[in-house]
DNA sequence: TTCCCGTACT
DNA sequence: AGTACGGGAA
């Protein structure tokens, strides 16, 4: 693209952002006279890199409204991070997903006090070498806590770029490529968001708006966006599990996951098909539909009162369960519970 | 490349 | 009910 094509470009861009912008996010407000009054003693980096990893996996809405005030309530810096229970941690995190994000949390935690003095670095090069910072967050920190002139590629950025540029299977470099060919040095910090919000406003996967898209002009794809960038099928698994809540003495039994999949999360007792025997003792209670990554499951759901305790299993008073930190798919099964 | 998790959309 | 979606680590 032209050199002033690309100014144009750029104008654009932040002209749109300032009228249609999500500009009132709080993390894109830390330690300015928008500053939200919960978050006016939040370091600015720490709130941006909190809600960097929030919003790795999670809509802005779910963020916003559930989990990012409280978490920088219980966790305002990163000592206090540091310091927490990793089971607090993972409570705060109940219901976002991606456990092992909030666990890298605390493990980045304590390498930046050992490595970098309890300072989130500017660098995306140091930033990179935290636990659970790759580059596109590492990229983000830098510019949206510190200003700096870098470009970076997430999700929404890849499919804009790739529309933009006509670009069917880019791989990572191509498209940082891209995105510093664009990059606005004058004003990264207002590009960068502009460019996010574009994604998630605008250039949508499906039924693009690009009849008010400031890039429209220069939109090599702006006649078939939808075959920007080519998709790829997920091949999803039907998956049958059973859940028992075994009772003894009122208490009910959990476990927590070594597992990859919920690690350090309670489950009460999962069993794959191969696994489950159905015996007298146990009662049908009812069944619910969960999913995660490429799994459709239907979960069956059984109680079970146990005349002697195994010690396979922690158990736990009904009351004590607010305490712990409980998968999704355990708390749907609690909702079938009337005994 | 595949696995993490859960929600949103249709 | 079926499908799409997403950063980082292994």
């Amino acid at each position: 693209m032209q050199k002033h094509n690309i100014k144009k470009l750029q104008e654009n861009l932040l002209f749109w952002y300032e009228k249609n912008g999500r500009k009132s996010l709080p993390w894109r407000n830390l330690k300015s006279l928008k500053c939200d009054e919960r978050l006016k003693d939040i370091d600015k980096a720490y709130g941006v890199y909190i809600s960097e990893i929030m919003l790795q996996q999670t809509q802005v809405k779910s963020v916003l409204e559930r989990f990012y005030f409280p978490f920088l309530a219980k966790f305002p810096n990163l000592f206090t991070l540091a310091e927490a229970k990793e089971e607090e941690l993972l409570k705060a995190w109940q219901g976002l997903g991606y456990y092992s994000r909030v666990r890298n949390l605390k493990k980045a935690a304590l390498e930046c006090i050992e490595k970098f003095g309890g300072i989130l670095p500017k660098e995306p090069e140091k930033l990179k070498k935290l636990s659970g910072i790759g580059a596109y967050t590492a990229g983000a920190i830098a510019c949206f806590a510190y200003d700096q002139k870098v470009a970076f590629v997430d999700g929404n950025i890849r499919r804009v770029l790739s529309r933009l540029f006509a670009l069917k299977n880019a791989n990572m470099k191509e498209l940082e490529s891209k995105a510093y060919q664009i990059l606005n040095l004058n004003d990264a910090f207002n590009h960068n968001q502009a460019l996010l919000d574009i994604g998630a406003l605008v250039c949508l996967p499906k039924n693009p708006k690009c009849g008010v898209c400031p890039f429209y002009d220069f939109c090599k794809a702006k006649f078939n966006p939808e075959s920007y960038p080519e998709n790829k099928k997920i091949l999803y698994e039907k998956l049958n599990l059973f859940l028992v809540f075994i009772e003894y003495k009122n208490q009910i039994a959990i476990k927590k996951s070594q597992e990859k999949l919920y690690k350090g999360m309670y489950n009460f007792p999962l069993f794959k098909e191969s696994e489950f025997k159905l015996t007298k003792n146990m009662k049908y209670l009812g069944e619910f539909k969960h999913s995660y990554t490429k799994y459709k499951i239907n979960v069956k759901v059984y109680h079970q009162i146990l005349k002697i305790k195994t010690k396979d299993y922690e158990f736990k008073e009904f009351k004590e369960l607010k305490h712990i930190p409980l998968s999704i798919l355990s708390l749907k099964a609690l909702n079938l519970i009337k005994f």
